[in-house]
DNA sequence: TCTGGGGTCCTAGGACCC
DNA sequence: TCTGGGGTCCTAGGACCC
C-alpha cells in the first residue's frame, strides 16, 4: 500500500508554528512580490478567497482586519519540510518527497492492520515536534491514495487517517469525488469530461478504455487504470533534475539592457550553484524575458533563446557568460520588462563530461571551475558575497516586495547555517 | 498602482535518413 | 503527363503537478 501524507495548508501552518495567534483566523500566505495567494487557512478558505487570486483584489479584507497576511518565506517552509520528511523517513520502508508538503510512503512490509495506527501515530508525532498537522491517504495506488487523502483532510471524523483497503470503499469514494478533483485531471481536462456526462470518478472508471485512449491518450488511461487500483504510476527513481529554471518578477518594470543584464547575471549564476550542489552540468543555457502580459495598454514581447556549450559546464563565470550571450539575442530596447528568467538543460553528470576534440581551452575551464568553488565556500549564507563583477551584491531575490514576511526562526537567508 | 515559480512528461510535426 | 514508403530524432508547445 501506499499512504500520501500532505501537510494542511502547510505555508500557513508553517507560519502558525512560530505564531501561535495566528491559530483559528482566517490567513493566507502571498507568492513572491506579495502577488497572490498561494496558500489558505481553512478559515480564509470559507471566508471565500480564492486559490491563486491577485492579492490586490482581497487586500480589502486585510484593511478590515478580517483576513491576516503573510509574504511567502520558503526558506522557512524549506526548512520545516526538511524536519517533516526525516519524520516520514523513520517510518517508511521506502520515502518519495513529491513536494515541499507531499511525500509518498511505500508501505509494503507492514502489515495490513498496522497501516492506520502506524498513521495515526504518526501525525501525532509530527503535530508535537514540528507543528505541522498533516493529513493520510492510504490505498494501493498513487492515484487512489490521493483521493483517500481528500477524505482524510475533509472529514474530521477520520482523525486524519483515510485507507482505501476493498472495493467496496473504493466505489464510494470514487462516487463521491468529483471528476475535476482526480489527480491528473486538469482544469483543462475537467470541463471536457463533464461535458460528456462524466461528472464523478465512478463516471469515469465506467468508460470503456478505448473511450479514454482516444480522448486523452495514455496519461487519461494511467488515471483511469489507477482509479480502479491497478499501478501505473511508477516509483520515480532518485534521479538528478534535467533541467533548472531561475526566474523572478521585478517589483517594477525594467527596460534597460544593464539592468536586466545584472538580474540575468544574478539568475544564471544561482543555477550554477544549482548544478554544482546537484553534481551535475548544463550544455544548454537559456534566457527569457517577458513583458507584464496584464498590462494591455504596454507593446508585449515573450522571447527566449539557448546558447548551447561545447562542453557542459556548471561554474559560475561560464554559465552567466552563456546566459548573457543568449540575453542580448532577445533583448530588444523599447519594452518595459515585468520577469526574466534563465533555465539550464541538457543536464549530465559533473564526473563524466563529454569534452570536443579541438578548441577546448582547459585552462580557462579549470580556472573557472576554481573560482567557483570559492565562491560556493564563501558565499554559505546565499548572499552574493564573492561575486562576479556583473552580479549584484547581496541575494538573487533581493528586491521583491515583501511587505508582510515573518522572521528567518530556524535558518540563515538559504537555510544553510542551520541553528542546532 | 498591484497578477508566482519550478518542475515533468507526452505529442504532433518537421527534418532527415535510406 | 508522370512524382513511394518507412523509419528515427529533435523540438516546440501543451498539459499536468505542486
Amino acid at each position: 500500500m501506499y499512504a500520501l501524507v500532505d501537510c494542511n495548508n502547510f505555508f500557513v501552518s508553517c507560519e502558525r508554528a512560530f505564531q501561535p495567534e495566528l491559530e483559528g483566523r482566517p490567513v493566507v500566505v502571498l507568492s513572491n512580490n506579495d502577488g497572490c495567494v498561494v496558500a489558505r487557512s481553512n478559515e480564509s478558505k470559507a471566508l471565500g478567497v480564492p486559490m491563486g487570486t491577485p492579492f490586490f483584489k482581497v487586500k480589502y479584507l486585510v484593511d478590515q482586519g478580517k483576513l491576516v497576511v503573510r509574504s511567502s518565506n520558503y526558506t522557512l517552509y524549506g526548512d520545516l519540510s526538511a524536519r517533516v520528511m526525516s519524520l516520514l523517513a523513520e517510518v517508511a520502508p521506502k520515502l518519495e518527497v513529491y513536494s515541499i508538503d507531499e511525500a509518498f510512503m511505500n508501505m509494503d512490509g507492514v502489515r495490513r492492520e498496522e497501516l492506520v495506527p502506524v498513521c495515526s501515530a504518526l501525525i501525532k508525532k509530527i503535530r508535537r515536534w514540528t507543528g505541522i498537522p498533516v493529513s493520510i491517504g492510504i490505498a494501493e495506488t498513487k492515484t487512489l491514495g490521493k483521493v483517500a487523502n481528500h477524505f482524510a483532510k475533509k472529514y474530521k471524523g477520520y482523525r486524519g487517517v483515510c485507507m482505501i483497503d476493498s472495493e467496496e470503499k473504493m466505489l464510494k469514494a470514487l462516487s463521491l469525488t468529483p471528476i475535476g478533483d482526480v489527480w491528473g485531471i486538469g482544469w483543462r481536462g475537467a470541463p471536457k469530461l463533464e461535458a460528456q456526462g462524466v461528472k464523478t470518478a465512478l463516471d469515469f472508471v465506467g468508460r470503456p478504455i478505448e473511450w479514454v485512449r482516444e480522448r486523452m491518450g495514455i496519461m487519461g488511461v494511467r488515471t483511469w487504470s489507477e482509479l480502479q487500483g491497478i499501478r501505473m504510476v511508477e516509483e520515480e527513481k532518485e534521479e538528478k533534475r534535467k533541467s533548472i529554471c531561475t526566474s523572478r518578477s521585478f517589483a517594477n518594470m525594467l527596460t534597460d539592457l544593464d539592468e536586466l543584464s545584472l538580474r540575468v547575471s544574478d539568475f544564471a549564476g544561482k543555477c550554477a550553484e544549482k548544478l554544482r550542489k546537484d553534481g551535475t552540468a548544463a550544455a544548454t543555457v537559456g534566457v527569457f524575458v517577458h513583458t507584464n502580459r496584464f498590462r494591455e495598454d504596454l507593446a508585449q514581447y515573450f522571447p527566449n533563446a539557448s546558447v548551447r556549450l561545447d562542453v557542459p559546464a556548471n561554474s559560475t563565470p561560464e554559465i552567466v557568460g552563456a546566459a548573457l550571450r543568449a540575453l542580448r539575442m532577445v533583448y530588444r530596447p523599447g519594452f518595459e520588462y515585468k520577469r526574466a528568467g534563465v533555465i539550464v538543460a541538457d543536464i549530465v553528470d559533473a564526473g563524466s563530461i563529454q569534452q570536443t576534440l579541438f578548441g577546448f581551452d582547459s585552462d580557462t575551464r579549470s580556472r573557472d571551475d576554481r573560482i567557483s568553488k570559492v565562491m560556493d565556500l564563501v558565499n554559505t549564507s546565499g548572499r552574493n558575497v564573492l561575486r562576479l563583477a556583473m552580479q549584484r551584491e547581496g541575494h538573487y531575490s533581493d528586491g521583491i516586495r515583501r511587505e508582510f514576511c515573518s522572521g528567518l526562526y530556524t535558518t540563515s537567508w538559504d537555510g544553510l547555517i542551520q541553528i542546532r
